[in-house]
Order: structure tokens, then C-alpha cells, then sequence
DNA sequence: GCCGTTACGGTTGAT
DNA sequence: ATATCAACCGTAACG
């Protein structure tokens, strides 16, 4: 109930996670900094406290996508039956009203009102004609209702579909873009004192009050400075998401809103990404082991590379290879570290 | 022991 | 304003 928040549960390697949210992006990008250094996800489950099942997932999805991430989370799907495509349906079926589905549809094709990837399917067309337009008499009205005719560019959020369509269709979505930059400074602080021990985070009450959970903002919110360095051209799938999606702004407001509890409100802002961040708190332990060498390396204390970036994908469905893609590469190329 | 997978109970957000 | 629904979440447990 509470939603909150919520604090969290205690998993049974004594981690704290709140059901039904994602891991805190500073865990994600521990998992990941960790898998680079060697570590291997056996470990890094238990030093961090989190199920090995989460440990697989993380990495195998970073290695795939190349972001630290989680998916998009709630809404709706991009409706096919966008009022333009409903219109054209419209349209046809005025024209021709003997026309068949599978007629229309292929002229949606045709016409390039839709591609391949959003075409409507011959059911959901004689849908349309049967809900929608029915009779087909007085086209008025349902204009006005459904009328954006454009929609679609705008943006902000991911699931945008052009719905002109767009060269080659290529992908599509964007979803959440991400590209994290995000930091790997948090270490330095203070805490670094177990590896292992890392109680910071079973500390509920540090989780749950300082960073972390961030109320509301799914969070690929912030995050991605222009900046990323190499990082993308990676593996070389696409990359061009970059879209810029970012809310972050406004989360900041109102984060602060809603992080009650916290303590430390300020740390959470957008703990990672922002680029400010940098709750220190819990994670930072990182340094002590991983660390090592990025001590040294990191060079610029501001800099902190990206981590992450790049696109999920929405298309899940299609995605499901796992990884082999990349790997290698991506390892390397992890935040921008190496590189830079 | 390790790890990929998946059922489960959960949250979210567009419609 | 409420309810649906499909997307995602992490854990736990199976193999």
C-alpha cells in the first residue's frame, strides 16, 4: 500500500529491493563496473546483495543494449491506429466500399501512410471499420475527437512512432534512451570500507532513505550528457538513439517532492545521472574494490564516463538473443572508462 | 557451485 | 475518475 516508497524487503542474501521496481541505477552500474573488473556474477550477487537472477539479467541486458538501464515501465504500446491511419482506413473504405481488409491494408502500405512495422493488421482494420467507422456516413465527428493529425513527433516519450513514417523503419523506438553518464565518482568517499561487508546496503533504512528509490521517475530520466565518448560505437548495433528525452528536469522538482523520508534528499536527485548526484552513501564501497586501478585512472574527477547509453529496445520482442553480440567490446568499452 | 530461465507477486502509466 | 492492460521489475526456485 503505501506507496511510497515503501521501503524495501530483505532478499535472501539480505539485500534490499523494493517488489515491482527496478534496482537502484547505482546498483545497476555496480553490477556492471564489478562484471568489468572480473568479478564474476556469483560474486558480485553475493557482494551486492542481489539475486544472481537480477546479477544475469543486468549484464546480459547491458551487454545486449549497452545500458545499465531498466526498461520502459507502465503505459500503453503506440497504438497502430493512430487517427491518421484510421482516417485513411476512412477514406478507402469511402472511396471503395467494397474494398477488403487485406486491400486496405496494403494500400496503407502503398500509400506510405504506414510501414511494415506499424501497418495494422487485417483484423485490427476490419475492426476499425466495424467500430470506427461503421457505416461510414458522417465522417465529422470522430475528427474532431481523434484529430491530432500528427501526433507523433513530439516526443517526449518513447514510444514515438513516426507515424509517416520513417526511412526504413528502422527501430523505432527509442525508448527510453538512455545514455547514462554516470559516474563512477561516488566512491569516493568515504565508505569504502568492505567489499564484502557492505552494509550500506542492507541497510534499509540507508536504501531507502538516501538514494535510491527514487519516487517516481523511471529512470532514464536523466541522463545523457552529450558527451559519451566512444562508448556507442561499441558494438556497432545502433546507436542512434539519442534522443533526448530527458525529464529529468522536472524530476528534480519533484523529487524532492516526493522523496519524503529521505534524509538526504539531495542525494537522490537523480542520483546517477545527473551528474550531480552523487549520493554517496551506499555504493561507494565501490572503490575499495573495484577499484583499483580506476582510482587511478579516473581522470578527471568530473568526468565520469558514461556508463551506459544507448537504446533499449523496445522491440522485445524480437530481441531475445541474448548476448553474443557484443561482448567483448563492450566490456571494454564500458563506462568510458577504459577509453578515457 | 554456477547461471540461464521463468513463475510469481508487484508497480507503473497510457488508454 | 476509475479500471484495464501490457509492459517491466527482482526474487526465488528449477534445471
Amino acid at each position: 500500500m503505501q506507496m511510497d516508497q515503501t521501503y524495501g524487503e530483505v532478499n535472501q542474501l539480505g539485500g534490499v529491493f523494493v517488489n515491482g521496481r527496478p534496482l537502484p541505477n547505482a546498483i545497476r552500474i555496480r553490477i556492471v563496473e564489478l562484471a568489468q573488473l572480473g568479478i564474476r556474477p556469483c560474486d558480485i550477487s553475493r557482494q551486492l546483495r542481489v539475486s544472481h537472477g537480477c546479477v544475469s539479467k543486468i549484464l546480459a541486458r547491458y551487454n545486449e543494449t549497452g545500458s545499465i538501464l531498466p526498461g520502459a515501465i507502465g503505459g500503453s504500446k503506440p497504438r497502430v491506429t493512430t487517427p491518421n491511419v484510421v482516417k485513411s482506413i476512412r477514406d478507402y473504405k469511402q472511396g471503395d466500399p467494397g474494398i477488403f481488409a487485406w486491400e486496405i491494408r496494403d494500400r496503407l502500405l502503398a500509400d506510405g501512410v504506414c510501414d511494415k512495422y506499424n501497418v495494422p493488421s487485417v483484423s485490427s482494420i476490419s475492426r476499425i471499420l466495424r467500430n470506427k467507422i461503421g457505416n461510414l456516413s458522417q465522417p465529422s465527428q470522430y475528427d474532431s475527437k481523434t484529430s491530432p493529425p500528427q501526433i507523433s513527433y513530439n516526443p517526449v516519450y518513447p514510444y514515438s512512432y513516426p507515424n509517416t513514417m520513417s526511412p526504413t523503419g528502422s527501430k523505432l523506438g527509442s525508448p527510453p534512451a538512455v545514455s547514462v553518464s554516470l559516474s563512477r565518482a561516488w566512491p569516493s568517499v568515504h565508505t569504502v570500507s568492505n567489499i564484502l561487508g557492505i552494509r550500506a546496503f542492507m541497510d534499509p533504512a540507508a536504501i531507502a532513505g538516501s538514494e535510491s528509490y527514487q519516487p517516481k521517475m523511471e529512470d532514464w530520466t536523466g541522463v545523457n550528457r552529450p558527451s559519451f565518448p566512444s562508448v556507442h560505437g561499441v558494438n556497432g548495433i545502433d546507436k542512434p538513439p539519442l534522443e533526448s528525452d530527458i525529464k529529468y528536469t522536472q524530476a528534480s522538482s519533484n523529487l524532492s517532492g516526493y522523496v519524503p523520508a529521505c534524509a538526504y534528499s539531495a542525494t537522490n536527485q537523480y542520483g546517477v545521472y545527473g551528474g550531480h548526484g552523487n549520493y554517496g552513501h551506499w555504493q561507494s564501497q565501490s572503490a575499495g574494490l573495484s577499484h583499483p586501478n580506476t582510482g587511478t585512472m579516473i581522470q578527471s574527477p568530473n568526468l565520469h564516463s558514461a556508463l551506459s547509453f544507448k537504446n533499449t529496445s523496445r522491440e522485445a520482442v524480437e530481441r531475445k538473443s541474448p548476448l553474443s553480440k557484443h561482448q567483448h567490446e563492450g566490456l571494454s568499452a564500458v563506462h568510458g572508462l577504459s577509453d578515457s
